[in-house]
DNA sequence: TGGTTATGTCAACAGGTGTTGGCCTACAGT
DNA sequence: ACTGTAGGCCAACACCTGTTGACATAACCA
């Protein structure tokens, strides 16, 4: 055989990721997939089902939050905005979900999830009152998904020309605040 | 005359903010903005030229940013994040700025002037060194769009379900920290 | 009353979209 | 050598998009 079809599978799962990252769901067209992963748009139907079910793959994604137990307290916020800064630029995960969720419901309800059973935990194991947990993973989602938008979305100059130990010594207390009082 | 043109233009500006509003850029066809009009599509041609034109008209906002002079230096924080919280509930024109921004070169361009434009000199008012006003600002554009994503768009329950209130004693004291040191 | 103009509709265009089914064709197993 | 099959392509479908130009009709002015 000329290529095996879990090649090819990846071929388009990684063409997919990386036009739902740049263009969103509705401008990242399947032939335009097809095309980038070098075969007809057909075969994206026969491996996907279609053009949901591409998505769905393609917008799989873990925060991979790091086990902030083993650092000391008051170095929390500090290190779960690197970590965000780190996750964010390794993996085009995140920039799927932030440039389509907010067209596609779907992708919304996928984020809120991503969002609430992962950091709802870590918040909920940090504070005292469990009741204020969700609020406070609330709160962290705001600050973090926000320099995600300006940064990389928006492109706001002084933003993105920050360096990565400014935007940790400016956002990591204020992280610190909301998940710690 | 059956109607005055001004009255149809208003008409398809007021549908068109509210498509753009909750569909983005795409997704708000032509077609669907004349029929919440009551109207031709060939009429939104003829009084905006093209869909660029529309959009241009129906994303037009202002941030109004209040004078802060007038409130005392440690009340801005809490004083710039209650005004955006109104700004953003009672004009569409954010919204809009906010889905369409996303996906769109353009819409991402008018709002990095908004913000460097409007936000920028009001930091540079009140902090001490002009070179660090545009970073200030920056990092109030992304807790306040932050919010803005999460409460509004992505819609995250713990976020929906704070009270203005809340909202300020939370933001108030990172903004105040962003603007003031 | 007649004619001009402003407001509006209609039908069609050219192109792009997701999606489908039939048809190749090169390889693997026998 | 023959056949079955997995990988791939092609052409077409039905629909939707922005956009255009020709045509209708009501209201005003002379």
């Amino acid at each position: 055989m000329r290529r095996t079809s879990e090649d090819t599978k990846a071929a388009i799962l990684a063409a997919a990721r990386e036009r739902f990252a740049s263009d969103g769901y509705e401008r990242a067209t399947i032939r335009a997939i097809a095309s980038d992963a070098g075969i007809d748009p057909s075969m994206v139907m026969r491996y996907y089902g279609n053009k949901d079910g591409l998505f769905a793959a393609a917008a799989d994604f873990d925060l991979r939050l790091p086990d902030l137990e083993a650092v000391p307290r008051e170095a929390v916020g500090r290190t779960l905005v690197a970590h965000f800064l780190d996750r964010w630029e390794s993996d085009e995960g995140m920039m799927i979900l932030l440039r389509t969720g907010v067209t596609n419901e779907g992708a919304a309800e996928r984020m809120r999830g991503i969002f609430t059973a992962q950091l709802g935990p870590l918040a909920a194991r940090l504070g005292t009152d469990p009741v204020q947990a969700p609020v406070r993973a609330g709160l962290t989602a705001t600050q973090v998904l926000g320099m995600a938008l300006c940064r990389y979305v928006l492109r706001l100059p002084p933003v993105v020309a920050m360096s990565r130990e400014e935007i940790v010594g400016w956002l990591g207390p204020t992280v610190q605040r909301y998940l710690t009082d």
